[in-house]
RNA sequence: GCUCCGGUAGUAUAGUCCGGUCAAGUAUAGUGGCCUCUCGAGUCACGGACCCGGGUUCAAAUCCCGGCCGGAGCACCA
């Protein structure tokens, strides 16, 4: 009998009263019946049974007063008081595996634009896969439009810098423009074995047919006939648009999308050359016919896309079929957006052209060329994506998430200045003393070293002046105290539009914490050195900085203290900077 | 319209396959405290979610049915 089991009676006992005290002493039985059959499962033929016994325990337990129950817990079991500490996110594992000898990822762009944050999952999942497990990441241009998304010199470059910069070796690389005779080899193959055919029917026309599921004239033809229309199109007797090869898939097949698609056709090369070959080939394959070939052909294990190619995988399968191949495993991720970016590429160059942005780094942009101009650092961008993981449903991150994600990387290495934002003067007066104050890179790392400031009174008024911004000016109030950072304390006597005036206090930050003062940043007048920084929606801010800031190089990335972090640009006769975030 | 996905706090994610240790974990954002010569970082606490309805079951975020909402594809683009 299950309640004379004095064991699982104890253990009742006890998941009983920790329920209790995580639930202000009022236990109940339907998560104990879960946890004890957690544990052991050979209950679960006696539930019945089991659940009056809990009911009994549970009684006895609830009658404890609260303080009791917490008491016996404390004794006994005091790991239900600590907290566990959460481990890093890991990426899920990478289905069938086993079947390949080594895994083979890639990432394939159309070298007609720069990259952008919305390619980061492609890149960074498909290149972290392959190192998770010792595998191989590839690169392949997918160039095959010489016309309507027409590639570009210098986007090839381009790409392969954002690579490297986020961090994602290369192992091979190709570039489906040089492998047009490869593709030309396996049409004639699909073509002699009666799986692919040319079809010369106007779009329209053949959509008709085959959305009855009724074939075009064309499919039924003999495959000899089809290999001379496929001269004519390499010979280029049939114009532009008036020929192109299909592969015969299932004519009943439920989507009608997968029907007979088209994996070859003509591009007059005279009138849109191709950036890397010219006008030497006529005939162009299309996306499915490329990248199904290629991806079986460089041994491609693993294909990490976007959902938007779900119906190609499948047209691609009818494809493999016929070449007696084995389709790789496809994962599939949702889109990724970032609130109030512009991740389409279509609109970033068009933005380009008309001017709206000054570039591809345009900071209002989320390409990473923009990213890594305001100091978001690519260690940053991987780890939100892998937080992320592969998902299919779309995702829409926030610049605040982000931000978290390189503040948690910048924080610990920048080095902190002041920046004085829109200057205005406080004149300090009554200072007793000249100041000599090192001011630390950064609190918490002392090697750092110090920037140093001199403060010293002149004229009879014994008068200092500060550089400090509008904004602490605006909040500042008569006779209220304020706190120059690592310096001393003021009382305001006034303000007005130009500036302010006070008198010092005293020089202990104990004081300013009793008055309770606002601690402000401040640069002596004299030690300035002008700073402009860009900001993300691509406005200017002039202002102060220290003069220390003379000897920052460009790429560095620094913390203006109360300000954010930003990037250094360039530094000559002033000091240029990209905002990235508080 | 057709075909296919998906829906867990403000945002993102874990758990869903195989129902129980989930009165739902984590991160970020929010609020409050502590700490700290930044409004930063750290630290502690608090608030916040299983799309809706039905069913199966001792037990449903998880399985089944119906609905609602969102997304993708339906090119001689990639």
């Amino acid at each position: 009998m299950l309640k004379d089991n004095d064991e699982l009676r104890s253990l009742i006992r006890k998941n009983a009263l920790i329920n209790a005290v995580q639930h202000d002493g009022k236990a109940q039985a339907g998560p104990i019946v879960g946890k004890i059959l957690g544990e052991k499962a050979e209950f679960r033929t006696q539930v019945k049974e089991l659940s009056i016994l809990i009911n009994e325990v549970l009684s006895e337990v609830n009658s404890l007063p609260f303080g009791v129950q917490k008491q016996i817990v404390e004794e006994n079991w005091p790991e239900v008081f600590r907290k566990e500490k959460a481990e890093e996110k890991q990426l899920p594992a990478l289905p069938n595996v086993d079947k390949y000898k080594q895994v083979v990822t890639r990432f394939s762009p159309n070298p007609d634009c720069v990259l952008h944050l919305g390619s980061a999952r492609a890149i960074l999942l498909s290149h972290e896969y392959a190192q998770l497990y010792k595998g191989k990441f590839i690169l392949r241009f997918e160039d095959t439009d010489p016309k309507v998304k027409r590639p570009s010199l210098t986007f090839y470059e381009r790409i392969r810098e954002d690579l490297k910069w986020l961090g994602c070796k290369v192992d091979e690389e190709y570039i489906q423009s040089d492998r047009l005779p490869i593709y030309y080899d396996y049409a004639e193959r699909l073509l002699t074995s009666g799986n692919a055919y040319a079809c010369t029917c106007i779009p329209e026309t053949f959509r008709k047919k085959t959305i009855h599921g009724v074939p075009c004239p064309c499919r039924n033809l003999t495959p000899s006939e089809h290999l001379e229309r496929w001269q004519r199109m390499l010979d280029g007797t049939y114009q532009e648009g008036t020929a192109v090869v299909r592969i015969k898939t299932d004519l009943s097949h439920p989507n009608p999308a997968v029907r007979d698609w088209p994996a070859l056709r003509i591009i007059d090369t005279e009138k849109y050359p191709h950036p890397r070959v010219g006008s030497k080939y006529l005939v162009w394959p299309l996306y499915n016919l490329a990248a199904g070939l290629d991806d079986h052909l460089l041994g491609i294990t693993h294909i990490i896309r976007g959902k938007e190619h779900l119906t190609n995988g499948v047209r691609q399968e009818f494809m493999y079929r016929h070449l007696g191949w084995e389709y790789p495993q496809a994962i599939h991720y949702g889109r990724l957006k970032i609130t109030g970016a512009f991740l389409s590429k279509s609109k970033i160059i068009q933005g380009i052209k008309e001017k709206h942005f000054t570039g591809f780094d345009d900071p209002r942009l989320a390409t990473f060329a923009a990213l890594r101009k305001r100091g978001i650092t690519p260690q940053a961008i991987k780890k939100m994506i892998i937080d992320v993981g592969p998902k299919t449903a779309d995702v829409t991150l926030s610049w605040e998430n982000l931000y978290a994600y390189n503040r948690k990387i910048l924080d610990p290495q920048c080095s902190r200045y002041f920046f004085v934002a829109d200057p205005v003067q406080l004149k300090v007066k009554a200072v007793p003393k000249t100041f000599k104050v090192n001011l630390p890179m950064h609190p918490q790392q002392v090697e750092k070293g110090t920037r140093h400031h001199t403060i010293t009174p002149e004229g009879e008024e014994q008068v200092t002046v500060l550089w400090i911004t509008k904004k602490d000016m605006a909040t500042m109030k008569v006779n209220k105290v304020v706190r120059l950072m690592e310096l001393f304390n003021v009382k305001i006597e006034n303000t007005d539009t130009k500036g302010a005036e006070a008198v010092f206090m005293s020089d202990s930050y104990e004081d300013a914490r009793r008055a309770k003062a606002h601690l402000i940043h401040w640069i002596p007048v004299g030690a300035e050195f002008p700073c402009e920084v860009v900001m993300p929606d691509s406005s200017l801010i002039q202002g102060f900085t220290e003069n220390a800031c003379k000897t920052l190089k460009a790429d560095d990335t620094i913390q203006f203290e109360r300000f954010g972090f930003v990037r250094v640009e360039s530094v000559s006769e002033n000091l240029r900077v990209y905002f990235g975030h508080k």
